[in-house]
DNA sequence: TTGACATATTCCGATATGGGAATATATTAG
DNA sequence: CTAATATATTCCCATATCGGAATATGTCAA
């Protein structure tokens, strides 16, 4: 068995940087792929493969108009990661907490 | 080029699923490697090669005592995984919104 | 030192990758 | 229909992967 395919699921999606440049353009609004080939500095076709395993995990959805792909991101597919994250919120905040409180310790001296 | 190594951040290396079961399994306590080999019903060699990667990815924090290492979460390093999908939150949290406004549209009938 | 236990590393092979280049498909304009 | 525009797909290749098997390293006990 080799690493799992890139689209078994939104962990695997996002784990490639580009991925994430083209969600993180996509939150503020809906955009062509042309616009992405733009912002991104990317190759045409390396958005368009790079859409498709997005579009396969559910991370974005399309419609067409026109001559143009719409994309627009689909944020609750984002959110099993979210849900993951935040099992371990509990842990970081405590360690926070130590690190703020050997930091007034120290002041107070 | 090929896909990033699993070893360059924490997206690529918690995007296998074996590593994010270890990890789940350490966010209750420190635990031996031979503690998690029986309890992921894992290899040993596999489970020794995952660690290797969360720890270079500092997901893991490994002390030595006596024969065995025991490994811990460090969590701050999941942060930034959360502070990712936060950004998307205020866009699900909208669409669940308005999921709700027509579920109970619809029972106001 | 020797042996037993705990963990790490190496070698192997099948597989999926992402970028580049070329090409195919779809839609509209004329 | 034909040309032009917008996007998707295919082919190629260097690379990293994960699991399995075998082996190496490290630590303790006697």
């Amino acid at each position: 068995m080799a690493r799992a395919a890139t689209t078994t699921d939104a962990f695997n999606a996002v784990a490639e940087p580009r991925r994430r440049d083209i969600l993180n353009y996509l939150a503020l609004q809906e955009r062509s792929v042309g616009e992405i080939v733009d912002a991104m500095e990317m190759e045409q076709p390396s958005v368009s493969k790079h859409l498709k395993v997005l579009r396969e995990v559910g991370l974005v959805e399309a419609r067409r108009e026109g001559r143009q792909m719409l994309y627009r991101v689909n944020a609750m597919a984002i959110r099993p990661l979210w849900e993951w994250t935040t099992t371990f919120e509990r842990m970081w905040r405590h360690q926070l907490l130590k690190v703020k409180e050997i930091a007034e310790k120290k002041s107070g001296l």
